[in-house]
DNA sequence: AAAACCTTGTGATTTGATTCACAACTATTA
DNA sequence: TAATAGTTGTGAATCAAATCACAAGGTTTT
């Protein structure tokens, strides 16, 4: 549902504040202070508080933050008690590798189901993965309970085949094309263009 | 050099509009306006404009903006009228999908260098690129121009990996690693990492 | 047990970004 | 040519985010 209330810039900072608490979990840390997260992820400890402080009161004055603790209650914060199926589009040479990818496993997002328009490459199996025809996007969403979307296909496929996600009830969607998704509200896309982050380090780059 | 009276929000989105000018001249359009540019943006026409005053007026009145005359220009602004040579550090699924991806040539970046540490991928040639040891990253990168790397080593190797690609000259890192670099002033980093962007989606998947 | 210290959580303030409102100018229509 | 419509560029106003400053409460030391 939504949360209108808490600004979605504070949002899109505790998965990095999660990162590090696992990263300093995986030391052996138990109990962490913001100042000591500030200098880990880099953020002002001020304002790691203020954010935590949306929530609750995850710390305790005078030590700290109890680490499992808080990153028990980030991951219910962020719906992640739970294991994330997902859908990939578009199985080239990225696709392929996202479906090799361990880092989604690791944090609970499993990739279930590999679509493609390409018949060389429909029926192939990468990583336990059978690549399925794309025409039988319907069958298998809809069998499915299926709501996030990687869109790996060309930039000029994008837009048609997120909107065919999106009508078999995908509601999320991470958009590898290179270009801008117009979708309906209630979808949420989530941009990852390397160009565009070249783009922007080139212009501090004299 | 540093530019410290354009905000870095407003540089970050100007690769977004050439993007965006890029495909309209594609389309064969040659004026467009904030509003229509807004339209397929997905961003306010009025902070568009102001955008683009930071750099001067690049548009007419009662008419709007002349695409090539201001793709011209935001390439002049981003640093884009070159050829960025790039390396590459960590040939793994990732690393060879991003050799591969046509994307970064067409828009002018090219990874000229990949360095592995891995015996069985050093002298494997990906889409003509021989693969080198990272022992050799010292001679590798001092003859060269590089000032670009593209990070995509495990997250255990990254922190070292990057002080390693710094000392030999990298001023910017495109860091795929789930794990925040910590540098010298002076050089940037931009983060892809996609489970960070998924973390950030399911808080909406109620 | 008291004193000194540490750290959180938050109201108040400051800083920064976005949006508003409109003058200035160009293009188009009558 | 005059009137109308369209569009930019920007100072002023508004809105949102980050930072400051510190009270409150917990922890450690003596």
């Amino acid at each position: 549902m939504a949360k209108p209330n808490i600004p979605d810039i504070v949002v899109s900072r505790l998965p990095l504040y999660l990162q590090t608490l696992n990263h300093l979990l995986r030391e052996g840390e138990e109990v962490v202070s913001s100042d000591e997260l500030s200098e880990k992820v880099g953020i002002p400890a001020v304002q790691i508080r203020k954010d935590l402080s949306f929530f609750g009161g995850f710390g305790v004055k005078g030590k700290g933050y109890d680490i499992i603790h808080l990153i028990d209650n980030l991951r219910s914060i962020l719906n992640l008690n739970q294991i994330w199926p997902m859908v990939i589009v578009g199985v080239g040479n990225l696709g392929q590798a996202l479906i090799r990818y361990q880092g989604f496993a690791r944090q609970g997002f499993e990739i279930v189901l590999a679509l493609d328009i390409n018949p060389n490459i429909i029926g192939t199996e990468i990583a336990g993965i059978v690549v399925q025809d794309v025409e039988t996007m319907d069958t298998a969403l809809r069998s499915s309970d299926i709501r996030i979307a990687l869109l790996t296909v060309p930039a000029n496929a994008a837009q048609s085949t997120a909107d065919a996600l999106v009508a078999h009830g995908i509601k999320a969607i991470l958009n590898y094309a290179p270009i801008i998704l117009k979708l309906p509200e209630g979808v949420r896309v989530a941009n990852i263009d390397p160009v565009l982050k070249l783009e922007h380090l080139t212009y501090y780059l004299s």
